[in-house]
RNA sequence: GCGAAAGUGGCGGAAUUGGCAGACGCGCUGGACUUAGGAUCCAGUGGGAUUAUCUCGUAGGGGUUCGAGUCCCCUCUUUCGCACCA
């Protein structure tokens, strides 16, 4: 055990702690209405998967945005807090599994493990939002958004390859194949073409490009996203297959090397190739090599240094341009989902082309020259990629090749055999997962009607209760025949339920609009409450999520608005990714053993060291190293304000009483009173404007020292114990955001009635700012020789004198002559001597 | 490979607009009080030296400037993201 038992020293936190909870329980200062006269400020932090144990990672980024809140709160917004539980997927199932219990069950006893440790970190959450998407009123209206998708043509279903693990009976996602084998029962992984679902977030690429309204959103999630999303700029070309049936068409940036064409590249997953097989059972070279390629873990075949590798098809086609015949080969180096699923080899201006050229003997074409023109082909070790200029390219021969990607992109359009287009890397999002702790897709398949939505009075389509979860390897809903077998509703005859349930990204995706009217039964939210609360100010959440949940959220966002759900074009206003807890360098995780438990913490110096501690450990932004004795030292701070304002109530409280003119203050007093109004001013400036709450606590720690430097308060004048009462009375307000209990049991203490978010923020005046000598630093060619301390306004002629004469630097200037005197007003005077 | 961010005492971190580097906290050293310390209080704490002062010092090297942790160029290291994207 790391700490001692307690002390009688200590303050009270386990008595002060609880009380408050129940007091801002009781007055709901968490639970704001829509029309309050106030203007509202929506906090909201990523919501966890309900574990069931509150971790360090919940305790610091809950701690920041509670922080967010109650400064809020004391600004006078009419601040939302809600909280709510990422309660569906694979966790849950595994979970339960281990548990040898129902999903449901094991989850709803988290849910409420959870919601205790949450209250007694003492966060001002709003538990009339609560929601949990696993429960059917949260989930039914997921299930009406998706019919909405469909109906707008945003869902769809395709065949594509996937990774199955054939004795999973499930679909991988690529991060979930190791070393070509399934990450759970290490199997043999193979591609298999299934039907999935998926939803269209590609029609939205375009606008989830324009970052314009996210001018708070931290650089390096824009960057992400961008990267992510990937939009290409340039020209779609198709080549004819020689006996004229039909084309490929090509996506290329490189329009201007298009007479260098010497080869198609195509993968077997493409359909004409998938046409080929099917039309020579009998060629096994073809048939062998597509097989290999298909079966082989798309990661391996994606890494850089996997071998370029083909098979001559037999066939050709033609460049459109010039006519020439086209070898076209099938490869493993072609994307089936990017572009357009083929690729117009150009040997000698790219990389790749020209490895797989040289390995199969294909020829090569130069048709840019370099500026020297000095390119020889068989002498080039690799493929020249730079601009140049433009050789055997008919009508564009000696242009600069730059130049004439727009012309030759014309010319394409011209002859009706291909256009200027864009495209992009996202992919649309698959939704579909073979799993039972999920949202029902609310779709039924009729042999007759086909894919017929869930009439809206038949949802939500509940999950059945009486599966095995773990009994069968595949999908359990599959093993449910009463759950899924079904009348069609449009026929009547017999049909199928879809047995796939959504991804849990989709349930997160629309999360934060729920809240705002969250036991809505006739609407998913009713679009006036939305537009009150949204889009939500202040997003917190791990830098994890910066494509993949963050893009989602945007998506489902934008449609939602397009639905005329909600005004709202962004969700998120404003996005701080907080940082990891890290102890001993690394992730906490139960595999290294370096988990600290915050319910200890809790239990032995309460909510409040934690949370001082978390938020001062680093900015909010950056990973923080837990330290136990980082802990204790919050715990000595809480305990030394406790003591400055416990031991001297009486006094302070007439103290806070009396006023005082300026004149009348003591000397030391002076002091007190300008660090009272320079630590309110930085703790504003923290706090507000660069949300820096390390430097915020510091700052609280540094006045705090100064009030109890201040020895025998109870016999200081009048006029100096207005001042004393005045600089420890802002300690609890200062602390509130941070500590709030404390502050608030200290703040009551001293007298006051209103609770702290009432009290208002502390203010500064700048009058008490103003101080009668300021330190001049004096430096001779840039090193400190001496410091003077002089009258604010002094003339600079008077104080260059003064600096000159300041004894170490009498001495240092011996011997030199004085070249130029700089004066930096307030701060310092810079001398320039030489000898 | 490409892109982004970062590198400051024994440690976490400050330094906001180019102006006293190391705020604040931890740890450590010495002292006071004490039956005791794991409490509290006081003093000290970047390195070096010839210690009332001088000197070196913000990953390394160069530059701009009266003055650089901060701006510019090069190098190294670490972390993260992307990675055959046509």
């Amino acid at each position: 055990m790391p700490w001692p038992e307690g002390d009688k020293m200590e303050y009270p936190f386990s008595k002060i702690e609880p009380k408050w909870q129940k007091i801002w329980r009781e007055k709901q200062i968490f639970n704001p209405g829509e029309r309050t006269g106030r203007p509202k400020y929506y906090v909201l932090a990523m919501f966890p998967y309900p574990s069931g144990v509150l971790h360090c990672g919940h305790a610091s980024n809950y701690s920041i945005s509670d922080a967010i809140a109650r400064l809020k709160m004391m600004e006078g917004y009419s601040v939302m807090q809600p909280m709510g539980y990422d309660s569906f997927g694979m966790p849950a199932e595994n979970f339960a599994i281990q548990h040898n219990s129902h999903p449901r069950i094991t989850t709803e006893e988290n849910i409420a493990a959870m919601r205790g440790q949450f209250d007694s970190m003492g966060f001002g959450l709003d538990w009339d939002r609560e929601v949990s998407t696993c429960r059917p009123d949260y989930y039914v209206w997921g299930q009406y958004l998706f019919k909405k998708l469909y109906e707008k043509g945003l869902v769809y279903r395709k065949k594509s390859w996937q990774n199955w693990c054939e004795s999973c009976q499930t679909v991988l996602a690529n991060e979930q194949v190791e070393n070509g084998l399934c990450w759970r029962c290490h199997g043999e992984v193979s591609q298999k073409e299934l039907e999935q679902w998926y939803f269209r977030i590609t029609d939205y690429a375009e606008e989830l490009l324009d970052f314009s309204k996210l001018t708070d959103w931290p650089e390096r999630v824009l960057a992400m996203q961008k990267n992510w999303i990937g939009k290409s700029e340039g020209t779609l070309i198709d080549f004819p297959l020689e006996d004229g049936s039909e084309a490929i068409s090509v996506f290329t940036t490189r329009p201007d090397t298009v007479y260098g064409v010497t080869f198609m590249a195509l993968p077997p997953e493409h359909p004409l190739v998938q046409k080929w097989l099917a039309e020579e059972p009998d060629n096994h070279a073809l048939h062998d090599f597509c097989r290999k390629v298909i079966n082989e873990d798309k990661i391996l075949r994606g890494a850089e240094d996997t071998t370029k590798e083909g098979v001559f098809s037999g066939r050709y086609c033609l460049n459109p341009l010039n006519g020439n015949k086209v070898q076209i080969w099938i490869t493993n180096y072609v994307l089936m989902d990017y572009g357009t699923g083929a690729v117009m080899a150009v040997p000698a201006h790219d990389q790749r082309d020209f490895e797989f050229a040289r390995k199969y003997g294909i020829p090569m074409l130069l048709v840019i020259q370099n500026f020297e023109q000095n390119l020889v082909l068989p002498e080039m070790a690799q493929a020249y990629v730079e601009p140049g200029i433009m050789v055997n390219s008919a009508p564009f021969d000696g242009r600069e090749s730059e130049a004439a990607k727009a012309a030759i992109s014309a010319l394409i359009e011209e002859k009706g055999c291909g256009r200027v287009t864009h495209t992009y890397r996202l992919r649309d999002w698959g939704i579909s997962r073979q799993r039972y702790w999920g949202n029902p897709i609310p779709v039924i398949h009729c042999p007759r009607c086909g894919v017929v939505l869930v009439p809206d009075e038949d949802l939500p389509v509940r999950l059945p209760e009486n599966v095995q979860v773990g009994r069968t390897t595949s999908n359990p809903l599959l093993s449910v025949p009463e759950w899924y077998r079904v009348k069609c509703p449009q026929c009547g005859e017999d049909a199928k339920r879809e047995t796939d349930t959504m991804d849990t990204f989709v349930d997160s995706s629309w999360y934060y609009a729920r809240y705002a009217d969250p036991r809505n039964d006739q609407a998913p939210f009713d679009p006036a409450k939305a537009n009150y609360w949204l889009p939500v100010d202040q997003y917190i959440g791990g830098i994890e999520h910066a494509v993949m949940h963050l893009l989602y959220a945007r998506f489902i966002g934008k449609f939602m608005r397009d639905l005329g759900w909600c005004d709202c074009d962004e969700p998120f206003a404003r996005l701080l990714t907080q940082g990891m807890v890290t102890k001993d360098g690394a992730k906490m995780s139960k595999s290294k053993g370096n988990v600290v438990d915050p319910t200890y913490i809790i239990d032995r110096f309460g909510a409040d060291t934690l949370r001082t501690f978390l938020l001062f450990a680093s900015p909010p932004d950056k990973d923080s190293e837990w330290s136990d004795d980082g802990v204790m030292g919050a715990f000595r701070f809480l305990n030394r304000v406790w003591r400055l304002i416990e031991s001297n109530l009486d006094t302070l409280k007439r103290g806070l009483q009396l006023s005082a003119d300026l004149e009348d203050i003591s000397a030391p007093l002076r002091g007190l009173l300008y660090s009272s109004h320079s630590t309110v001013k930085k703790w504003l400036d923290d706090c507000q404007h660069r949300r820096q709450y390390n430097t915020a606590i510091a700052a609280v720690m540094e006045h705090l020292n100064h009030c109890v430097a201040v020895k025998d308060p109870a016999g200081l004048s009048d006029a100096d114990l207005a001042v004393y009462a005045e600089a420890c009375g802002i300690i609890p307000q200062m602390l509130y955001p941070f500590a709030p209990h404390i502050a608030e049991e200290l703040w009551q203490r001293l007298g006051f009635n209103e609770l702290l978010h009432e009290s208002g923020l502390p203010g500064y005046e700048e009058k008490y700012l103003v101080r009668d000598l300021i330190t001049y630093v004096v430096q001779i060619n840039g090193k400190l020789r001496g410091k003077l301390e002089v009258a604010p306004d002094i003339d600079p002629e008077e104080l260059k004198k003064q600096a000159m004469a300041v004894e170490n630097v009498k001495r240092s200037l011996e011997g030199w002559s004085v070249k130029k005197v700089i004066v930096v007003p307030g701060k310092m005077v810079s001398i320039v001597a030489g000898k």
